[in-house]
DNA sequence: TTGATGGTAGACAGGTCTGTCTGCTAGCGT
DNA sequence: ACGCTAGCAGACAGACCTGTCTACCATCAA
């Protein structure tokens, strides 16, 4: 059953582990013996801790843009519905077993600011945002930075309080307010 | 200089320190040591870490309660205008220095679901809710409940972006989004 | 005077953390 | 046959963690 390579064990192991019960709560002894590797082996691949964590984080980052720009784009072609249709992917997220919030707010607030891994959350936050402006900037909404912004505050606010408030209804009103929101901001306005 | 009690010195020590480097960063032998107090009376006055944990929440909650009041109130005595007065209160602690989101959601973050820590920001995310379905009915909008919980959505938004974007705009537009939201929510409709 | 209260100072135990190091094994290309 | 790469197993060092314990001191009230 070891078909996967050392480095991919320990990773997958670590994203696990990371994300549960926060980065600083796992020991590296912990990620080594549940991925059944030497500890040898983990330092060659990851020569410190925050390496892996900046690995973690990669890897969240891949999967959590790609499930947003598949939200995104089964909305349809057209960038408002899309600026709309992404919140299906925070409402997806919300409901899956384990959820414990945004994992980039999370590893920030274990991480002292200026550090390589609260640097790599801000870098994540930015280019969500930049994605949402160029949607915004496509859908010809009036105001495509402001809009952006603010569905950014809708999302990392789902994103926070579908973990704490054990809410479901979150991720609802999320994409509720941002229906409302995109179309009267652009004026094509398909309500 | 020793007027405040040990107690005192203690829990302000304390939020000091789990604010800026988070709660697992910071040992109890450092708060010991920068609140020049002795093991002993530490021990004496919080018999484990986490109750030192739970008064810290205790505080910053009513810190941060106090000012969100304060700043509705400073809207007036409309309700409708009180709902987009409180988001003062999150642009005035984004700029502050050394801000460094909520400190629920990053105590959320260290904490295992179920544990008294994590159950103490629940009752936070749900108590700040309840002020605003109260706040969204005395406007007399149409739905209070999701009023609510979408303002709560940007409020939260705004004080994990506020942190992690490094962009003092983020409250600027979490507020213009929650007048937006608000002046279309009541019937008086007062834009 | 006595005793309760609240404080200081710091040794200590037992555990966990990151990271280094030594040895051994198996496959694979040349 | 050889050596290279990748991996396993686990001891070890040194720091740091929480929490307990002993011993001493100052103040104030009965």
């Amino acid at each position: 059953m070891t078909t996967a390579s050392a480095r991919d064990r320990i990773l997958n192991t670590a994203f696990r582990l990371f994300y549960a019960r926060g980065i600083r709560a796992v020991g590296v002894d912990l990620i080594i013996s549940e991925s059944g590797v030497a500890k040898a082996t983990f330092y060659k691949h990851f020569p410190a801790k925050d390496e892996l964590v900046l690995a973690y984080l990669d890897k969240v980052d891949g999967i959590w843009t790609g499930q947003l720009h598949e939200a995104a784009e089964a909305a349809g072609p057209e960038p408002a519905d899309q600026l709309v249709g992404l919140f299906d992917a925070l409402d997806t997220a919300c409901r899956r077993e384990g959820y414990r919030g945004c994992a980039f707010i999370n590893a920030a607030a274990e991480a002292a600011p200026g550090t390589p891994v609260h640097a790599r959350t801000v870098a994540h936050k930015q280019a969500v945002l930049a994605w949402l402006r160029d949607l915004a900037a496509r859908a010809s909404a009036d105001d495509p930075d402001t809009l952006a912004r603010t569905l950014a505050l809708l999302l990392d606010g789902g994103l926070s309080d579908g973990a704490l408030a054990a809410d479901p209804e979150a991720a609802h009103a999320a994409k509720a307010a941002a229906k409302r929101l995109v179309s009267t901001s652009v004026p094509s306005a398909a309500a």
